[in-house]
DNA sequence: AGGTGTGAATTATTTCACAGCG
DNA sequence: CGCTGTGAAATAATTCACACCT
């Protein structure tokens, strides 16, 4: 998040950010924002501020954003085409290296620049590939299946969009996004009076 | 998260589980499990568990999911519409209630079951609704001014797709999915040789 | 003056561990 | 006996506050 507002302060010829600037961007505090970045070093100038473009350099090493990662779009339907042709990936030098299915009547079908290829084909496909991340945009009573079957294939990031709980060794990193559970989530607020805001 | 699993059971025709078997199921501790069902009131038998379809009822309540709620998708593109047609929400009791957009192009297509309307017509649409989430699938320079415009529409309850921060008085809740920032806590796992799960 | 970096204090969350009920 | 509910203990996260640099 820091590194997002950063780049666009950068963009603006901003040279500096003080941590308050920062936190008021993020809607976090300044304490929290120093306590953050002093994790990873010492990036600040007392009496300045943070140097704006430095910090976005390092960042995007810390985060591992100089090279380019390749996402593969596991499931195609509706959630899948939309996450396919989803200019935010590119955007922030994710390429969309393939989309895969296991359904028949999808396979071979053009689909944005892509085609939908067999699901089966994957672990061919992946061979050799190191800085792959997998969308998972399938029903959730698939998902523990496929997953299972992308690991084997030597998938190591997983972002999972699947409404469902799913397990992966240690040395995968998984991330899960549940809309229905962030409605519900809403819902509660709502009917509890609640109100304010949360990342997810 | 519990109501999910809770929901699966009951439909199994499993009248009982314990905090260890929904812990394995939600991938958490039985620890947690009982201290976040026991705030909320005391529903296990002792010796036994917890009632799965008198718990699901229970959690259904405290959500407030016994009310039909209304959700309004705000941008009318690839997001838009992946969200618009997407069956997960009325499946899980959500009706996609309208669409809008600003840009004249789109205002007035027909789009899966709705048409766009004119945000410009969300106030008068919205007049008297009280059960209403706003999912925000618009561009992040737009964002903030069409918050503080669904905002003044009356609506108190925001779900937010734009990669942007973006505030919101205190009586409204907001909830925020950032793609790529998921993505990009992937790569930094990933580039660093973490692993692990994280529910985002 | 202005603003970071960081120990210390505070507050929040998770885990432990066990009394007590069915 | 099995399993919840819950105080107490252990961890983790956030906030404070201030020494110290520019």
């Amino acid at each position: 998040m820091y590194l997002r507002y950063l780049e666009d302060l950068d963009g603006r010829g901003q040279h500096t950010a003080s941590s308050d600037e920062l936190a008021q961007l993020c809607g976090t505090t300044p304490a929290q924002v120093r306590k953050d970045l002093s994790f990873f070093g010492s990036f600040g100038k007392r009496g300045l501020g943070y140097p704006v473009h430095e910090l976005s350099g390092r960042l995007r090493e810390i985060l591992g954003l100089e090279r380019e990662w390749k996402v593969i779009i596991v499931g195609a339907g509706k959630i899948g085409a939309a996450l396919a042709n989803y200019g935010g990936f590119r955007q922030r030098g994710f390429r969309v290296a393939g989309v895969y299915d296991n359904s028949p009547e999808k396979i071979g079908h053009a689909w944005g620049d892509a085609i939908v290829r067999d699901i089966s084909l994957l672990e061919e496909d992946l061979q050799g590939e190191e800085s792959i991340i997998a969308v998972l945009a399938i029903p959730a009573d698939d998902a523990q299946a496929v997953v299972d079957r992308i690991v084997a294939a030597g998938v190591r990031a997983i972002l999972n969009f699947a409404p469902t709980q799913i397990i992966v060794p240690a040395h995968v990193s998984l991330k899960s996004v549940n809309m229905a559970i962030e409605l519900e989530g809403l819902s509660f607020a709502l009917t509890n009076g609640l109100g304010g805001t949360s990342a997810a």
